[in-house]
DNA sequence: AATTATACATCGAATATCGATATATGTCAA
DNA sequence: TTGACATATATCGATATTCGATGTATAATT
């Protein structure tokens, strides 16, 4: 993450949750699908996604099943119901703070738009 | 911060350079003006302020001087011209952050609009 | 005289993230 | 067929950020 690495701390979990909210997914894919999507914004190392995953799954907001995929295993992670409402909690959270933060800096807010 | 804590992170120097780069201030009235400007949303406490204020100086972005006021010291903060150029830095980077994770989220972003 | 508000400051604890490292299997080219 | 590389999960220690707790000092208020 180097330089941005700040500027993603927190967020982490509504990103992989929100991935997880369209389909299923192991964890070398979250990596790959953010960084896709994002435009190589975000590079979540795997240093930083596993612990991560188990902490969201011993918290119930994930739960996790093994399914073999050419012979290697994978562990694929599905959100929960108590995950679904904590991310449309996070991400009222997200809208909030970067509101206030455009705000601060002067920049044209969405809601303005 | 509690809640928001995880959301606010690294961001606090450009919310703080941003304001420096309005007018000179000192510690007390840049946790006020923080607060007061988004609405709460920004509750930045002493114990983080100081040790942020200091590293700036030290980086050289900001420069401090003494001042009496109604008898107490107050020391005030300005910022430099590699202080402005890094909040330049650093809104570029945020911008970029926000989108991003706009995208993520499937929320319209602001150049979209 | 005591309490409260203002103001600056430091320290330790908690948390987030990453780089380094480890393990295991499949694929592909020499 | 063997060595290199890609895929995949995982842990650990180091670093950075932030905050709560605590401390000091003065001015204003009651």
């Amino acid at each position: 993450m180097t330089v941005n690495r700040n500027l993603v701390s927190g967020n982490t979990s509504m990103l992989l949750l929100r991935l997880l909210s369209e389909k299923d997914m192991y964890g070398y894919e979250m990596i790959d699908t953010l960084s896709k999507r994002s435009n190589n914004i975000f590079e979540l190392k795997v240093g930083s996604l596993y612990p991560l995953l188990h902490s969201l799954v011993k918290e119930g907001y994930l739960k996790s099943f093994d399914e073999q995929a050419n012979g290697k295993l994978r562990k694929y992670y599905q959100i929960t119901e108590s995950g679904e409402r904590y991310l449309g909690k996070l991400i009222e959270e997200w809208v909030a703070h970067a509101d206030a933060v455009d705000m601060m800096i002067g920049r044209r807010m969405r809601s303005e738009c």
